[in-house]
DNA sequence: CTGAAAGCGCTTACAG
DNA sequence: CTGAAAGCGCTTACAG
């Protein structure tokens, strides 16, 4: 096993082959800059050699660009590599980086509490996903490199958004088509103490501007008081994580309510909480839509791809993505983009 | 806006602090080579200045590492972020790497006709993925850093597997309870040619050691040669992608055929055959599981969290994260891991 | 415990 | 088109 003991270098190589090293690295990425013949030589040389092209972590340090966006998600990476709508931004985000050849870092803004791990440096630009994050995490960044914030706002950086205030208002107005007796909301994360339950007046709401369910409450809630309903009128449950386990209780304890307080039009947060309702109200035998209407939010496929469809909102998560990257990369200047929804009328509400 | 032209370096502060850089840079990594009062002060007058700490460019090249994991897909991101047992795996790459410091840098194999990107060799180790990729891929990546081999074999190095041949043989044999008359086996990805539909003896399968899904049908086939049942007796069809739209055109055409050809029995190499099949059989009004059989093999979630339970092979795609992961940081010594399963018993094939 | 110095592997003006 | 040289920002023996 004498394996040579270290890597070829470029330093190496141009030795090798008489030439100087400038010469090397423009065989590599300057093409113009030398002959085609040498050009060539210096690769298939290098090649044969087994010289696998110039080091990215020297490379990077000279040129200050790692061709490396970090993506820094709200959530742990267990939690948004679990789910739909954060999966589906992250394909769009890698979709653009892997055809301009820049390749993706994922951070969670939760993972230590010394704040984002030091190698995040390194990073070109940042996308920052999901609810508000300290600023402290953001002052932490590297200045001066660009970062996109998606589903949030920060001062003077570009963002990317959905109209959820609007998108929630359409689909609670569609639900109301129906007028219901007993309609009641499902949010997600949106007080300020954690709970998972019925929210009391003692709870204390976010504000839209720190998370996007304060908005979509806000257009749930437009339209209920178009149709009489105040807000002491509609009980809320707040669920404190979007996963199945974490709803299903929650959501057991309404659908077990008597048959007279139980809701019979549950508009829901997001798809996954609709779906673990439509999941246990089927288990219990209620009827959907007969004993329960059901709305969601996301257009997540899971929700579309059963019987009976998701009534929900759908939004282009992976457009969103997409979006964010071309930001970072410069394909795009910078700006507050907000990208439109739709109406999907599945029948769970019909 | 006459903001600083550049970030602050260590240099930078050494001088404004009138020490040396190797005091600097020992504050922030080696607490034991200077006095705690100096380190402290050192520190806060970082904080105070706006210095980050080292630069991880700087501090990779220096120290010939970087900190980041480099995880190579064999799928494309966009299908891997999207499918439920990827998703898992790299959570639980995830997990360990983010409690050792570490942060996840996303590769697909399939990205660029150029290969793997060259910011590829900034990773200390590789955890490659899915089918066996072209030796080539595997021969461009940085020798003698680690490399582990999740789901197939590459010689001489590291791997995890689970036990793919007796796992679904254990399926199988359980299905065989009841004996099926039209037992039928849906594949996924196996055949050298592309193939979306019912294969034939033109196509040539590929062998075990370059996917699991010949292992998978491997134990399928022995099971029901044990009930008399030859593979020509077994009508196999096979898909070209994990997801709901390539699968549902197959699965659409199999429960279309007359009653007495169509399978009561469908052994699917994944849940998410299975639960397409599942979905495709509700809306024909097809009854499961007295009509139409069915397993899955993975154990996600979303077939656990419906009713009827799909009837699988749970694997713990997490688990097989957190070991590829242990074994590329150093915390468990490379080999060859073999991870037992669990025959899941749900509504579909009771 | 501290400081001066070498060097990680590359890219890029610049002079020829 | 080619080559000699500086320097990206750090870490780390080493001498004091």
């Amino acid at each position: 096993m004498a394996s040579p003991p270290r890597r070829m270098t470029l330093k190496d190589l141009a030795q090798h082959l008489g030439v100087s090293t400038a010469s090397v690295s423009n065989a590599f990425n300057r093409p113009d800059q030398l002959s085609p013949k040498l050009r060539e030589h210096i690769l298939s040389e290098a090649q044969r050699l087994g010289y696998q092209g110039p080091d990215a972590k020297a490379r990077s340090l000279r040129t200050g660009r790692s061709r490396i966006v970090a993506v820094i998600l709200a959530e742990s990476l267990t939690y948004s590599l679990n789910d739909a709508v954060a999966s589906e931004l992250l394909s769009g985000i890698a979709e653009v980086l892997d055809a301009q050849g820049h390749t993706l870092l994922l951070l969670s803004g939760r993972q230590t509490p010394a704040g984002v791990p030091g190698s995040a440096s390194i990073a070109d630009g940042f996308i920052v996903y999901g609810l508000m994050p300290s600023l402290r995490l953001i002052a932490d960044l590297p200045p001066q490199r660009p970062l996109v914030a998606v589903d949030f706002d920060i001062e003077e950086h570009a963002s990317v958004h959905v109209d959820n205030e609007p998108a929630a208002y359409a689909i609670a107005r569609h639900a109301m088509g129906t007028r219901p007796r007993r309609p009641a909301v499902i949010t997600l994360r949106l007080t300020e103490q954690p709970c998972n339950g019925r929210i009391s007046p003692e709870h204390t709401l976010l504000p839209a501007r720190r998370t996007i369910t304060r908005a979509r409450l806000d257009g749930y809630l437009r339209a209920l008081a178009e149709h009489g309903f105040t807000r002491e009128d509609v009980p809320m449950w707040n669920i404190e994580e979007n996963t199945f386990d974490v709803c299903a209780p929650v959501i057991a304890e309404i659908l077990d309510l008597p048959d007279e307080e139980r809701p019979d039009l549950l508009l829901c947060l997001s798809d996954r909480i609709a779906l673990t309702a439509l999941t246990l109200a089927e288990a219990r035998g209620l009827r959907v839509p007969e004993d329960l209407r059901l709305t969601g939010f996301d257009g997540i496929a899971e929700g579309q791809y059963r019987a009976p469809r998701l009534t929900t909102v759908r939004q282009d998560s992976v457009e969103k993505g997409r979006v964010a990257a071309r930001m970072i990369l410069g394909l795009a200047p910078p700006s507050s983009c907000l990208l439109n929804t739709e109406l999907l009328i599945g029948e769970t509400c019909p």
